[in-house]
DNA sequence: TGAAAGAATGTAAGCTCTTACATCAATATA
DNA sequence: TATATTGATGTAAGAGCTTACATTCTTTCA
């Protein structure tokens, strides 16, 4: 490992110049005669030189990196909206600092903590799973030194930007479709109580309103998010419900597993349209929640807020889709 | 955004103290005091006051940071690993740079020299396609300035250290297995052509040869990496063969469809034991490649490496197990 | 009690860049 | 031709931290 540390100095010793020319130079703006221009960079070029990121930042007053605190990055929505995220703020020049926090909201907050020691330029935060906490003094401290954006998510703040799926008008189709398909007890199987799982409930509820359905409690169930747990809730509930709505593919995978089990075929919809719901058999209908959508979104507030922007829309809400497959022809 | 910039100076004012003392109070390290040193940290308590880690960076030459470059994250298998990395470095102090590189050989190229450049301590590769590219000369390079890990694939070049899964072994054992339940017409349907890809489709050769089985060309199929894909190779494939590996859960789940479409049962056996192995009907017996086992090499011999210990095995190999699921009990 | 040793703290020199300001050469204007 | 203007480059002062070395203050022991 051969730390060969070349620094400015020797850029400009052995292009002919001052430090200030080569660093006018790789800092790309300004009026640099083209000839000598040309000159650094052959020397830039043949040794292979690149400035430290420290030192430029300690004199930029940024490293131009942006935090991604994400609940769960094992979670293929949240895993889609980094990649997404990463990749296109890369291409503005910007690099990811990631954390995994987990769902324990005192490590959510330390890890923000050491974001903001970290001198990022902006947060983006990941999960919606943030909003579980009544508590979000760390966010609006956070926003108080840089934007924030949250993805999926929803607190009221200035200097928090927030980009959303309209998860609640989604849910509430899918509730009209039902009952246009004739469904009239439409169950709806739902697992933590984010900002993101209160959204798809109310939505769920507004449609049997639009409906004239009545609120059934006995059709509403809450439980963990794993398949097995989704399986055992939806058997409980099939012989009650004459179609299925789900918070999330992966109940939605549990569900239809118990449908198999007990041989029954009812309209089923799942949330997210991960991979999960191809990979299910039947498989799923679902939400499409317009991941990459929500991150050009995101993407673009950002930029403008680094441009020094104001006066940006606070709340930008993308449309969910329906994505047809075969558990929505059944029935 | 108010950016009260604080800095050691005005906590040594604060204090009464020198800068210096400031700085060793901070550093944890040395010699300070016992009162001088709560007095210090009592201002750093009430003023708030975090390092500029810019400045850190530069006057200790290193800002603990580890790039982590992952071909896909959307990939369960590589999300698992990623996320297992990040939380674990973060407990050791170092923060973690994420680049979702794709597949796209240039571009892995491109983002190594931009990591290199951040003057990362360490960089660790997720995503075994990385050895697709014959030139892993960008590898190599990155190896001659700091410690390269990389995570189930394998370059062999001093300063890279290969934390590896047997697949190989674990494919054999497969073909073993299913020999055993009587199979003598064992498929195999894989997808891209890395590393990881290359020693499954060795070890389902050398278990063949275990087992006296001819290979038989037209049982073996590569196909794209889509349930769609492998559904369709496998319809195509089944009326040859008795039982079915697949070098992926994915593929498996497009397999386990084809069975259905045909009415047909047989021992079909995945790989990585992603969810999907778990949300397939019938549920995918699978391979699991360990990867917390893998990330907790990772870790440890980077931390290893940190220290300036020498001699560590350039090469870590885990054992896979099976989990056996719905699949293959059938046939 | 004075000298030596040791502990705690301070001083100042880095670390590698950026950039305001100074300088100098070349061109335009009177 | 002398002066003002402009453009290109250099000089040097930061940016906020770490740390080797210098200094000061305590102890300890003869």
């Amino acid at each position: 490992m051969d730390k060969e540390t070349l620094s400015i100095y020797d850029i400009a010793e052995q292009a002919g110049v001052s430090i200030a020319t080569v660093s006018r130079v790789l800092g790309g703006s300004d009026k640099v005669r083209e000839e000598t221009r040309r000159r650094v960079l052959a020397v830039v070029e043949r040794t292979g030189y690149t400035p430290n990121a420290f030192a430029r930042g300690l004199g930029l007053g940024t490293m131009r990196m942006v935090g991604i605190l994400c609940t769960d990055i094992s979670d293929l929505f949240y895993a889609h909206a980094v990649s997404t995220l990463e990749s296109s703020l890369r291409k503005h020049g910007l690099d990811t600092l990631l954390y995994c926090t987990g769902s324990l909201p005192e490590e959510k907050r330390r890890c923000m903590e050491q974001l903001m020691a970290k001198q990022v330029d902006a947060v983006i935060l990941v999960g919606s799973a943030f909003q579980e906490v009544q508590d979000n003094s760390h966010i609006e401290q956070a926003a108080r030194q840089m934007p924030v954006i949250i993805i999926n998510g929803l607190v009221e703040c200035a200097g928090v930007y927030c980009i959303l799926c309209d998860e609640y008008a989604a849910m509430r189709e899918n509730v009209k479709l039902l009952y246009e398909r004739g469904c009239e007890r439409i169950g709806y199987l739902y697992d933590v109580d984010t900002y993101s799982g209160r959204q798809k409930l109310a939505g769920y509820y507004s449609g049997l309103a639009d409906c004239n359905l009545p609120e059934r409690p006995d059709c509403i169930v809450c439980c963990q998010r794993t398949v097995a747990a989704a399986r055992r809730e939806a058997e409980k509930l099939l012989p009650r419900v004459d179609a299925l709505l789900c918070s999330e593919d992966l109940l939605a995978v549990g569900a239809g597993k118990a449908l198999a089990t007990v041989g029954r075929e009812l309209p089923l919809i799942g949330f997210n349209n991960s991979v999960l719901a191809e990979c299910a058999s039947p498989a799923l209908t679902s939400v499409d929640n317009m991941v990459p959508s929500m991150c050009r979104n995101a993407v673009d507030t950002l930029m403008h807020l680094l441009e020094g922007e104001t006066g940006l829309p606070r709340k930008i809400v993308v449309t969910a889709t329906l994505v047809e497959r075969e558990t929505f022809r059944h029935g």
